[in-house]
DNA sequence: CATTTACGTTAGTACATCCTTATGTAAGAT
DNA sequence: ATCTTACATAAGGATGTACTAACGTAAATG
């Protein structure tokens, strides 16, 4: 999960997965928005964020479209969430032991 | 933003901050649940998470105590939770042009 | 079949990151 | 005042990463 967000952590391929996030785009189209860089760059984002899985590409002819995998997106957030949660489960675990430790008198 | 995730995308850096979750630390405790390095390793993440703002640090004596700064953790769940919402927020836009064309007519 | 298009992949390089070892440094104990 | 404790910080090395330039490849087009 940790190398979900590695992956993230690089601005351009956070720009992608939001570029992607509701339509599919050709791989040639997303490079085009990144004119700094070449589209060789922008390929090799793609092979990392396909490799991950965080991005789905379906072939159209001589095209590759992209478009990004929600799904696994969701995972990620579900694992920040369990940051919070986490700490709900030490309290309630707490509870619980508190409670059974009271049964026990 | 982007640079949350990397720092995130280090496994240690990312127990760390669930280690001082819902509880201070000392640097010693911290890095004693690290045992394959050294101090000085933990020290270093310490200082990129005090750094980035995910860590709040309190001194008592010659101790350092950290804990996680759930807030900041906080703009990194809103920032994932961006991803969901500009979709929204487009389909939002598109039915008020719609509806403003609408009402042009 | 030759060429073009739209890509991925490889080789190589500059720079960043994570680590260890060694060296501060400030607070408390002797 | 010296020593110890609990840390940070600096220097240096191995490895990883992001990039460019060059090459490879499958599909469409003539």
């Amino acid at each position: 999960m940790e190398a979900m967000l590695k992956i993230l952590g690089e601005r351009k391929r956070c720009e992608i997965v939001r570029l992607v996030w509701s339509e599919e785009l050709p791989a040639a189209e997303i490079a085009a928005r990144f004119p700094d860089v070449t589209r060789s760059a922008i390929s090799q984002h793609l092979g990392v964020l396909r490799n991950s899985g965080l991005l789905t590409e379906r072939r159209d002819g001589v095209r590759r479209l992209y478009s990004a995998n929600q799904a696994e997106m969701g995972k990620l957030r579900e694992f920040l969430d369990s940051f919070w949660s986490q700490s709900l489960v030490r309290l309630r675990d707490l509870a619980e032991s508190a409670e059974q430790a009271k049964e026990r008198k």
